[in-house]
DNA sequence: GACAAAGTTTACCGATCTGTACACTTATGG
DNA sequence: CCATAAGTGTACAGATCGGTAAACTTTGTC
C-alpha cells in the first residue's frame, strides 16, 4: 500500500463534501464518487463522522499551510502582510472551484458546540486568528488582539457575502476596510 | 380557521429548522414537534422545499421588521443609527435562543446559487444591505455603498464568529471597527 | 342542523440512509 | 511460493427519507 488508499479516499471525500455538503452526501455517492469500496472505508473508518472528521484535518493542514504561505509570498513586512490577508483571500475567493468556508457550512450543519467537528472546525479558526494575531504583534499595533479578531471579522464577513453573491469582490471590499483599521491601529 | 393552521405550522417549523437544521430535519420530526399532521403540511405545501421557502419568508419578514425597529428605538440621527446596528446585532447575538443567521445555514445547505433556497437568502442580505445603505446615505457618508458594503462585512463576520466561538463578543469588536470606519468614511 | 372545508389518523410506497456480513481477489514481504 | 494484509463486490439489515391514499373527525357558516 504504497500510495495509501486512506489517504486517497480522504482526498476524494473531501471534493464530494465540499461540492455538495455533509448530510446531502452518501456514503453510496462516496463509493461511486471515489472508487473506493463501501468496506473499505469502514474499515479505516468507523463511522461517517470520524471520516468527516478526517476530511477536515487535511482540509484544515491544506488551507494553513496554502494561505499562510501566500501570505508570505505576496508581502515581507508585517505590516505588509497584515493587508496581503485579504490578497489572498481574494485569490481563494475567485479561484474557480471556491465553494465556501468548509468549516463555517460545517458548523452550520453540525450545530452542537460539544460536537467534534463543531470544535475542530473552531479550532481552525482560532489558529487563522493566532497566526494574524501575530502578523499584528510583529507590526507593533496597539493592540494587536483586538486588530486581529476585527480583520478577522472582516475575513469571515467576506467568505459569506461572497458565496451569498456569488462573486469576489467583498474581498477587495474587505481589503479596503483592513487597510483603514490598519492604519487607525498603528502605534504611535 | 381562525388562528390559521397554516401559519402555526410555519411558525413550528421555523424553531424546528433553525435548531436542527434543514437536511437534518425530517418530515416526521415536524409532526412530532408542531403537532400538526403530515397530511395537513402536504395540503399547504407541495415539498419539503415550499415549506423551507414560507419559513424563510417568515424569518426575513420577523428578522427585518425586529432589526430595523430596534436599530430606529436605539438611536435617532443616521450617523448614530449606523451604529446602533452594532448594538441590535449585539442584542440578538446574545439572546439566549440565537444559533446563527438562518440565512447562511440555508446557502450553506443549499448550495447551487439557482436554487430557489440560496435566492431568497440572497435577496434576504440585499435587502439588508440596502437598509444599512440608505442610513449611510442619510448620515452623508462620502460613499455611502461602500460603506453599507463594510459594516455588512463586520455584520457577517460577528454572527458566524459568535457562532464558531460560542459567545457574543465579536458583536462589539464589530462596532469598535465599525466606529473607525464611520470616522473615516466621514464627508469633509 | 345540514354541508363543506379543514384537519386527523393510520398505513403505506419506493428510495435512500448508515452500517455490516461474507466470500472473493489482489498485492506485498519473507 | 506462501502467508498475510488490504481491498473488492454484493447483498442485506433496520431505520429513516419525502410523499401519498383513504377513511374519519372536527370546525365554521348559512
Amino acid at each position: 500500500m504504497r500510495p495509501n488508499k486512506r489517504d486517497e479516499l480522504v482526498r476524494n471525500a473531501l471534493e464530494v463534501f465540499y461540492r455538495d455538503g455533509f448530510h446531502a452526501t452518501g456514503m453510496d455517492k462516496l463509493v461511486a464518487e471515489t472508487g473506493i469500496s463501501k468496506t473499505s472505508m469502514y474499515k479505516h473508518f468507523r463511522t461517517k463522522d470520524e471520516m468527516i472528521l478526517a476530511v477536515l484535518r487535511l482540509r484544515d493542514e491544506r488551507f494553513r499551510n496554502w494561505f499562510c504561505r501566500r501570505v508570505e509570498e505576496i508581502a515581507d513586512t508585517p505590516r505588509a502582510r497584515l493587508l496581503a490577508v485579504f490578497d489572498a483571500l481574494h485569490e481563494w475567493i475567485t479561484s474557480p472551484r471556491f465553494k465556501g468556508c468548509m468549516f463555517i457550512k460545517a458548523v452550520s450543519e453540525f450545530q452542537d458546540p460539544k460536537d467534534p467537528i463543531h470544535i475542530q472546525s473552531a479550532t481552525h479558526k482560532r489558529m487563522l486568528l493566532e497566526y494574524v494575531q501575530t502578523l499584528a504583534t510583529e507590526a507593533r499595533a496597539r493592540d494587536p488582539a483586538a486588530l486581529a479578531r476585527q480583520l478577522m471579522l472582516l475575513k469571515e464577513g467576506a467568505i459569506v457575502t461572497s458565496v451569498m453573491l456569488g462573486n469576489g469582490s467583498p474581498a477587495i471590499e474587505a481589503k479596503a476596510a483592513a487597510t483603514v483599521l490598519i492604519e487607525a491601529a498603528d502605534c504611535c
